[in-house]
RNA sequence: GGCGGAGUAGCUCAGUUGGUUAGAGCAGCGGAAUCAUAAUCCGCGUGUCGGGGGUUCAAGUCCCUCCUCCGCUACCA
């Protein structure tokens, strides 16, 4: 049995998500780990909200809530929400707790001990009316380059030019509007990531089979240029983990807090810290999945997130815990995905424009957006939400393929059967030849699921969907009926097993849906049929009741996708 | 500007290290069946594989060049 710890990039905490957030990270780790439970393995699945910086800070006053309050309570929205999407999250922590503090305080103690910490002093803007300090992007001004009057400090939107906040004419700040800024010197903290280039180059290069998207970043950010550069670890802001060396004071530094990107990875470890807690374990419990001296060398790690967090998974955190010079788990595989694009153009907080995570499972059961969303999931390139492939995705494949599946055999076994498996009759060569037929896809099935090809393994498990129409269009029970009943007879019970098969390969994609199925049959449980002969013919036997269930898939008419298209066009 | 990804049938996408007549699902057309959520099953695809050039016995697949779209570009996260 494998030992498999499993993460998903951490969801910032300053709203709720849209559909693109969740496909890029949260819903195919949760396959992931869906998939490695059923096969036996022991999973750690674990994902956490991430809750420090400048935005919470803004989010918070916005609606006039003491940062702390607003965390929590947009930790327990967004934990809710995951569960309404059925993540089967371990522990769903959170960045600001005590476990977080305190690790990432002993990692910044542990990286200057080792000389991977240099102190920096900086120009930075500070705001007198709003009274702290800007990062760049919350200065706003009019561009030296083309006069574009909303250019960021950072770069002007209008005309992609780089800035200084120092460039911009009339410079303001974008959070209240004030002109009353100025320059004050500030000191920082740096991450000689640098200094560990060559050492994170050669680590990059020992990867066997990772993503292109993830090693392509990665390079890039390692030879880019003057090639990786030092990273600045601490902010001068109130809301984060205050800087400290260790369990002591850092002398210099008093005020100041890490940089969430510094203690947002370290969240992963102590995320563990905190399902130990939770579960009323000891610390040795979370340490066999991170401490390598106490564990962990067998665990293979996996980290699942979009294209955007990738530089600091390859890069920011592997430094940390080189630099840390302890054993702690290095990620061994890091699946990344590209960006899901809605209607056109991209999802878009500010403008209201997309379905977001509420607002989805407002209209629809989770089922429909797992399984299109799986299924679409950008892997190779973005990929786009449209209504009109939503629509027809979910209809065709859930409903018209494995939803009246389960409805026919159901209700033709209930017409002439009655609702309890049908005894009498023997399976012959066309369900031998079925049988071969899904053993062999199902293999197919799960190598792609070990391979995590998400797309891909949704059109196995389709294929294996169809297979089950194919067979009872052949085999036509309801003709064969009228002259031979017992045949007739093992044909349903053929087919009433094969939803069962269904409903066990499908739970990673659909759990909901494989519940019902699991009620519907009278089950205590389905397992992965790791044997689908066996699972054929030991699992719903004859005589065996079970109950019509309702439709599993209702279908989305047109009017309702209209409807949404509307309600979700934003502006 | 730099870097990366993408450009294959009306739509969404597959196409291993270059090798038989370039594939799948959806949509469309024709047929079968009528157990089922008018749901299923079978059959039907002459697409300049973004343009151009090159390497090769052979290129969607390698090289060069150009075009288009998207992302990232390190102080939003």
């Amino acid at each position: 049995m494998a030992r498999i710890l499993i993460t998903s990039a951490l969801p910032y905490i300053n709203g709720i998500k849209h559909l693109g957030t969740l496909i890029g990270s949260q819903l195919p780790a949760d396959l992931y780990a869906r998939y490695n439970r059923a096969r036996g393995n022991e999973v750690l699945f674990l994902c956490a909200t991430d809750e420090h910086g400048t935005p919470a800070e803004l989010a918070a006053a916005k609606v006039g809530k003491p940062v702390e309050a607003y965390c929590a309570e947009m930790h327990a929205t967004q934990a809710k929400l995951a569960e309404g999407f059925r993540l089967s999250f371990d522990h769903y922590g959170r960045s600001s707790s005590v476990q977080n503090r305190e690790l990432t305080q002993d990692f910044a103690g542990a990286l200057a001990a080792n000389g991977f910490i240099e102190e920096v002093s900086e120009k930075m803007v500070y705001s007198n009316a709003d009274g702290r300090f800007l990062p760049d992007r919350y200065i706003e001004g009019t561009c030296p380059n083309c006069g574009y009057d909303k250019a960021r400090g950072d770069q002007c939107e209008s005309c992609t030019k780089q800035l200084d906040p120092t460039d911009l004419i009339d410079p303001r700040s974008a959070i209240s509007g004030s002109t009353d800024l100025e320059v004050r010197e500030t000191k920082h903290l740096f991450l000689k990531q640098s200094a560990m280039k060559d050492r994170l180059d050669a680590w990059i290069d020992g990867q066997d089979g990772w993503p292109v998207l993830t090693t392509s970043i990665a390079k890039k950010w390692l030879h880019d240029g003057d090639g990786l550069q030092d990273r600045g670890i601490t902010r001068d802001l109130d809301w984060g983990v205050p800087v400290q060396k260790g369990r002591e004071p850092w002398p210099g530094m008093e005020g100041k807090v890490f940089y969430v990107w510094f203690d947002a990875p370290i969240e992963y470890i102590a995320c563990a810290a905190e399902w130990a807690e939770a579960k009323g374990l000891d610390d040795e419990a979370w340490q066999r999945w991170w401490r390598t001296d106490k564990g962990a060398e067998d665990v293979r790690y996996v980290q699942f997130m979009g294209k955007d967090n990738v530089p600091f998974h390859t890069l920011g955190f592997p430094a940390t815990i080189m630099g840390s010079g302890q054993p702690w788990k290095l990620v061994d595989y890091i699946k990344s995905f590209n960006y899901l694009n809605y209607d056109g153009g991209q999802f878009s907080t500010s403008q209201g424009r997309g379905v977001f995570m509420d607002a989805a499972l407002e209209i629809l059961p989770s089922d429909y957006w797992r399984w299109w969303l799986l299924s679409h999931a950008p892997e190779s390139s973005d990929s786009e939400f449209t209504w009109e492939n939503f629509q027809a995705g979910v209809n065709k494949d859930l409903a018209d393929v494995l939803g009246n599946f389960v409805s026919r055999v159901t209700k033709f076994c209930r017409s002439k059967f009655g609702e309890v498996v049908p005894e009498g009759g023997a399976w012959g060569e066309a369900e031998e030849a079925v049988l071969t037929d899904i053993e062999a896809r199902v293999k197919t099935y799960e190598s792609l699921m070990e391979a995590m090809e998400v797309r891909k393994a949704s059109q196995e498990l389709r294929g294996i969907w169809v297979a089950g129409n194919e067979y009872l269009q052949a085999a036509a029970p309801w003709s064969v009926f009228k002259t031979d009943p017992e045949q007739a007879a093992a044909q349903v019970r053929f087919a009433l097993n094969l939803a069962v098969v269904y409903a066990g390969l499908s739970e990673p994609f659909i759990p909901d849906a494989a519940e019902t199925l699991r009620g519907t049959f009278a089950l205590q449980v389905i397992d992965w049929p790791e044997d689908v002969r066996a699972t054929m013919t030991e699992t719903l036997k004859p005589g065996h009741a079970f109950t019509v269930p309702d439709v599993l898939f209702a279908k989305i008419t047109d009017d309702q996708r209209d409807d949404w298209q509307a309600r979700f066009a934003g502006q």
